[in-house]
DNA sequence: GACACAGTGTGAATATGTTCACAAGCGAGA
DNA sequence: TCTCGCTTGTGAACATATTCACACTGTGTC
């Protein structure tokens, strides 16, 4: 019962457009309407939910409401994950800001910065601490990711601390890929990579 | 000479890692440090060497302005490529205050939104503009990547109109895939997507 | 020289991800 | 009940990406 990342993806991806866009008004719906929403192939669709071990009707299609909880039952499985993010700088808070009510499975419980004029206050529902309290906070809220958005130079020091303290995954918008112990996931969103990327190919595939 | 995506994305992260950790200093450099530096394996960094073309030695390794250069014949190609803002709230003020002189390939050079307190300021360089004239500033100004960082609901709109303006690659951090014709490159960041994967497989390998 | 060494370049093997293609299921209508 | 048209579920083919493994190369040493 291995998932691939790509199919996780995609999941979240389905439930949440099935949430946003009112089909979770809908009972049913076809493997080729999910694909439209989500811009992939109706084989595609299906094979993930083969793999997420869902089943639909050869006439109906996919029960929206099957489709959400089975859904469910892999990214929740069974409790939220709390996250904590690092750096409250402009990206820090435009997330914390962002977050609130994105997922059903993850929620960000609490922020730090080393700047004392950070901390202190609670943005949008989220308690800030100072970065040495990082420890304590992620033991006793029982916190299991972490998200980086500090300075690159910041960046290692910050995810080592994060591990140290038991977080099993890391979000690093840092312009540095961070070193992790095995058994850590980490996942490197690189804007400038990005841009770099489409830059590239969209000179090319005109 | 196709080069996959996967490569492009490296090869941007190789040059970046090289000018920011010190190593342009360095005249030469070996797989085995570029891959420590972007943590993948050395064989990896050789194959993607070998398919942008760019020759090493076996004695000393690759010449560090020779890889600057490779890189750069291959991203850049002739000139700087212009992008546009579009959505200019916490997410794209955040972009805006971190992107200048972080790529030598691609710059914002304008911004755009519909709501007129918004604009007309000058943010970090970047000119503001009512989103009404997106179609022209983007023509006049030879933009040929867009951003989005708009509501949800006006992501597709948005998209539309900068494909209309000649736009052929956009980044889109809206929470929903953006339909595009063929020929334009898009790239979806989606927030929610990683976290929740994230959440899933630092569950699953620990 | 000739040998050892530490690296590159790359075909081949492997792993991962996507699409094809079609049997089988189900409901509607005759 | 039979058949038609649509769907799902899935083995197999295909495509893409990574890793292995090793011949080859330039340099230092004796
Ligand atoms: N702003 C963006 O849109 C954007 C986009 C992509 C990547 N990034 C990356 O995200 C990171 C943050 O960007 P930003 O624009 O928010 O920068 P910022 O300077 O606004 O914020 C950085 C924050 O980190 C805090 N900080 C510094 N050192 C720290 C430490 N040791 N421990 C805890 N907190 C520390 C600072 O006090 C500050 O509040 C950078 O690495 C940047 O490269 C930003
Ligand atoms: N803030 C984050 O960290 C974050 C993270 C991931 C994704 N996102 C996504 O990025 C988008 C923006 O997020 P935000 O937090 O910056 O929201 P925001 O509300 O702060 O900013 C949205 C901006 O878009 C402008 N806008 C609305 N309709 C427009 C239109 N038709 N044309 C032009 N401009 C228009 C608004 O005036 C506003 O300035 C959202 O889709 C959000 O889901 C945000």
């Amino acid at each position: 019962m291995a998932i691939s990342k790509k199919t996780i993806e995609r999941l979240s991806l389905y439930r949440r457009l099935i949430h946003d866009l009112h089909y979770s008004n809908r009972s049913t719906i076809f493997s080729h309407e999910l694909a439209a929403m989500a811009h992939c192939t109706p084989a595609q669709v299906r094979r993930d939910l083969m793999t997420a071990d869902i089943k639909g009707s050869s006439s109906t299609g996919y029960d929206v409401a099957t489709l959400t909880t089975g859904i469910n039952a892999i990214l929740l499985h069974g409790h939220i994950q709390k996250a904590a993010l690092a750096g409250i700088g402009n990206l820090g808070r435009a997330i914390l800001s962002y977050f609130p009510q994105r997922s059903p499975t993850v929620e960000i419980t609490a922020a730090f910065d080393s700047d004392p004029s950070k901390i202190g206050r609670i943005i949008h529902g989220c308690r800030t601490y100072p970065i040495d309290d990082l420890a304590s906070v992620v033991k006793d809220h029982a916190i299991t990711i972490g998200i980086i958005t500090t300075p690159r130079e910041a960046a290692q020091a910050i995810a080592d601390k994060m591990i140290a303290a038991g977080i099993r995954g890391i979000l690093n918008f840092a312009p540095i890929p961070i070193r992790v112990s095995t058994g850590v996931e980490t996942e490197h969103l690189d804007l400038t990579m990005s841009l770099e990327k489409l830059a590239y190919f969209s000179r090319r595939n005109s």
